[in-house]
DNA sequence: ACGACATTTCGCTTGCTGGCAAAATGTCGC
DNA sequence: GCGACATTTTGCCAGCAAGCGAAATGTCGT
């Protein structure tokens, strides 16, 4: 039951939700996910600390950018079902697109131009 | 976006949850639900009607009582298959047996004398 | 070793959520 | 219609969650 109010309390804030449909294109570093929603880095931090505490993503570490994943097929059962269940429910929804499309644009910037256009704004 | 985020928040609370696993039994009237948990009546009402917004329950109303059931075939994709989540992830954990346990004993009482015995409590 | 920089942690404020008691609502039996 | 009673709505309080900025942490290039 602990772990089951870890994943719905996980799922229930729409950032955290967008962070995961964004994510199924790939991994992405904490850097990009800062730019895509226009959030504090350090509030992205929290809200993708949640998510990995709940088990809904994978972290890794590579230099000073932490990079974040969809975890594979070792998560638990309860954890891919769930993941199975969000991207069946909103994989076609607006939000979902609009935020692909944003996403395309920041994948074709370099990460570290991505932070510094971050700190002139 | 927003209909998810009700089945999420709905789902986000361990008494909701444990409401839903109670309710596979077939429908309970607030009475009912309301013993089985030990809170306020009032308490009771709010979290039913949570689960109500978010299409996760049916209510029922005959005379005084009112009863909520878990939605039938005609209930939306999405809320069926969180249902199915929920019932597949925990059915078998400590907590809905315990409430099982107790909830058989409720069943076997006569509703009416269920609220006298919540006056005297 | 030092400065630059990506990320996280901390401290704080604001707004939501869960709990109860009390009042309001609606229904039944007389 | 009236009193009893199941349920809901309202008002209030305590605790949590999301947001930010500032400080701390850890890593790279020089």
């Amino acid at each position: 039951m602990r772990e089951f109010l870890l994943l719905t309390r996980a799922l229930a804030d729409a950032t955290r939700v967008r962070v995961l449909l964004a994510l199924r294109r790939g991994e992405l570093c904490a850097c990009q996910i800062t730019e895509l929603f226009g959030l504090a880095p350090s509030t992205i931090s929290r809200h993708l600390n949640l998510l990995h505490q709940a088990g809904l993503v994978t972290s890794r570490k590579s230099g000073r950018w932490m990079y974040y994943a969809l975890p594979g097929r070792a998560a638990p059962v309860a954890v891919r079902e769930a993941l199975d269940w969000v991207f069946k429910t909103l994989g076609r929804s607006p939000a979902a697109a609009a935020d692909r499309r944003r996403l395309a644009r920041i994948r074709a910037t370099d990460p570290s131009e991505l932070c510094r256009k971050q700190l002139r704004a």
